[in-house]
DNA sequence: CCTTTGTTTCAGAATTTTCTGAAAATTGTA
DNA sequence: TACAATTTTCAGAAAATTCTGAAACAAAGG
């Protein structure tokens, strides 16, 4: 009996910290600080609010580098701070809803790198003048900027499909059907 | 006149220039590494084929780093290697079609990372015996599982998308329909 | 006020990632 | 086979990123 119970324990503890590394893992392939995954999914996969010290000892991690991070997440959105009466401690809580979470991560995403990206793209584009439209090394302006146009054409695609996914309306269906369609004429 | 053909040349290389570190930060920010993203834009906006040194001394990068990047950039698939009739030097060429080198990243980056997550996170869900359902701390086995169950079941909606982008049939605008209902009907 | 509890900051340390350069391997040529 | 040109490899160096810990700061209670 305790036997069984016991089991249970360590399996549900050993899920835990699996998918911690796991999502640990994943987060630096794309460019997320590790600890800042792992602190993310520690508070998703348990489900409740921690403080600051559970989720030191839980990742064992230093008091500084576990603020600066909880700090981070709660500015992407995707942690919030709750506060409980009669405690002086502050308490942190992930979003428990995937979608809602995925589309946090795609609204920062998109402000902080694909907006500026698409705009120093457009200001990066030669601006030389017509006549000086062949270069010495062969290359033409205009086959350079060209290149620089299908680029920024179709980020303004992906610009496009971000908006309708983040917009709560429902125009989602049409915009997906236009971008696909879009998809098959280009290539 | 010379005036005007100068301006012209400055301003194209500069262009290259800023595009290179642009699509090299950028690059930086999504986990791959920075000279990596800037061979592939060097490659990419010249146009042209390059050879080793040509790279190594555009980027100012030395023989090993550039050997091994462009090994890389040709495992990933988007840069080919060209060979020239009366040149023993190898050539490499980045693929031009932007949405083809969008979907042959997506392609690996699936394979790569987001099968193998999918995959470990399903192996990752605690086993543990009904009976030893509620742990010490008041956590059920099943809210936790029931926490995999929804990541898997996004995870499992992005790994249909990107199957049917990257089929090359017209499935494509049926599937984006698809995923947008689903994506209306869970939130 | 002063104390206690809790949080933030940031300079330097530790770690991880990326890069270099020279030696080894490979490939094409004579 | 010998040779010259080119590419690859990889141990250690360099650079970039991330983390620590202690001091400064803030907030609440008395």
């Amino acid at each position: 009996m305790s036997e069984a119970l016991q089991q249970g324990d360590v399996s549900i503890r050993a899920s835990r910290e699996r998918f911690v590394a796991l999502w640990g893992q994943m987060g630096s392939n794309w460019g997320i600080p590790r600890t800042m995954a792992e602190v993310h999914a520690l508070l998703f996969i348990r489900g409740k609010p921690m403080n600051t010290d559970e989720v030191m000892d839980a990742l064992d991690i230093s008091r500084g580098n576990a603020s600066m991070t909880l700090r981070n997440l709660v500015d992407w959105g995707i942690v919030q701070r709750v506060h409980r009466r009669g405690d002086r401690k502050e308490y942190f809580e992930a979003e428990q809803d995937v979608w809602k979470l995925f589309r946090t991560i795609l609204r920062e995403r998109k402000r902080r790198e694909i907006d500026p990206l698409i705009h120093q793209l457009r200001e990066c584009r030669a601006g030389g003048s017509a006549e000086a439209d062949v270069e010495k090394d062969g290359e033409s302006a205009a086959a350079h900027n060209a290149r620089l146009e299908e680029l920024l054409s179709f980020l303004a695609l992906v610009d496009l499909m971000c908006q309708e996914i983040l917009q709560p309306g429902e125009g989602s269906a049409d915009a997906m059907e236009l971008a696909a369609r879009f998809m098959e004429r280009e290539t």
